[in-house]
DNA sequence: ACCTGAACACCGTTCAAGT
DNA sequence: ACCTGAACACCGTTCAAGT
């Protein structure tokens, strides 16, 4: 129910009223099933985390691929349903699906050959790009970057103007991906220095 | 005026009528100003990018540590100042602070010998870093990690189970700076490849 | 255990009016 | 150009009460 309205209608219809009248009831009942509304958001969007990660491949992939086929899951959830998105970047979401993808990539990391804090800090890594991404493609749609001109005099900013064409006018995904190509590089590259 | 309630109270504390009365003024009296609250939101977090941008040095450092300086400063900006983070990571904020900033990663990027798109997609992925990190420290304590636990069955998560205690207690600044240290190695191997 | 009704303490914003 | 006053259409949440 909570799901449906923040899947069709987005974050702002979810309020306490609409999600009571959708089921028929007083706004107060929902209070004996949440403690607040941030606990019934947690729920909701810890729910469209679980249905987004893929279920284990038969014959597991390399840990590169299947390390970028999860977090892109996970990703791509969140960008698809603005809604959740804009939650989940707006306060913590602690469930079973978050637990989840934490697993995957902890696991991931360590048949990558990841040792030590390396492990732990790269899995933030990932986080940090997954939720970066979010967050662009929720509130930075390429006409806002293109707003960038005229804000300091052009001479001031010549690798501003010269670039922004292309940096404004992005594949979406194919940004995400490149970000994370570049990252697990940079794992790959410490971990042979390393051992 | 709003940069002050911002900074001392927090965003939920920067609402229209609060701000009216610490000017004295009603309500209404704002919109004449600005044409809404997100604007409002914009003009007053773009002016906390500005103020931590760092001036240039009078002999410039190589490009690498002045990235990091730049990009790093940008984010401690708005994790130093909450309220203007949760806003930064809620709406755009456009204007002479974020284009500064990114003429300067522009710039610095082109510097590092980067070509092409690669100059573009290395900004974006900066971006991300910055954007993720905002969100990660403003949402997600080390104790929220914490309640990660539970939600699975422990012999579900042997991963997260072992490496929750360094997942969650860790240096924030030191684990941001881990990630961007990782994502300009990969720039610079793929340069590298490239050339 | 589960739900209702009324109220409290707020919001952003519109509209018509004043100087 | 700049500001006011009153109102509209909402919020999340508390509290006391009902079954």
């Amino acid at each position: 129910m909570a799901l449906g309205i923040l899947g069709s209608e987005g974050e702002a219809a979810l309020t306490m009223r609409r999600l009571a009248d959708a089921c028929g009831v007083t706004p107060m009942a929902i209070y004996h099933h949440v403690t607040d509304k941030a606990a019934l958001l947690e729920l909701a969007v810890n729910q469209v985390v679980l249905d987004a990660l893929p279920g284990r491949t038969a014959s597991p992939l390399p840990w590169r691929e299947e390390l970028v086929r999860t977090v892109s899951a996970f990703r791509n959830a969140l960008v698809d349903n603005p809604g959740a998105g804009r939650v989940f970047v707006r306060q913590a979401v602690v469930g079973s699906g978050t637990a989840a993808v934490t697993e995957i990539m902890l696991r991931l990391l360590n048949e990558a050959g990841l040792t030590g804090d390396a492990v732990v800090e790269a899995a933030d890594s990932l986080t940090l790009v997954v939720l970066g991404s979010v967050v662009n493609e929720l509130t930075r749609p390429p006409a806002v970057r293109e707003r960038l001109i005229g804000h300091l005099a052009e001479s001031e900013t010549p690798f501003l103007v010269q670039h922004l064409p292309a940096y404004a006018h992005r594949d979406p995904e194919k940004r995400f991906l490149r970000a994370l190509g570049w990252l697990i590089d940079g794992f790959e590259r410490d971990r042979d220095i390393g051992g």
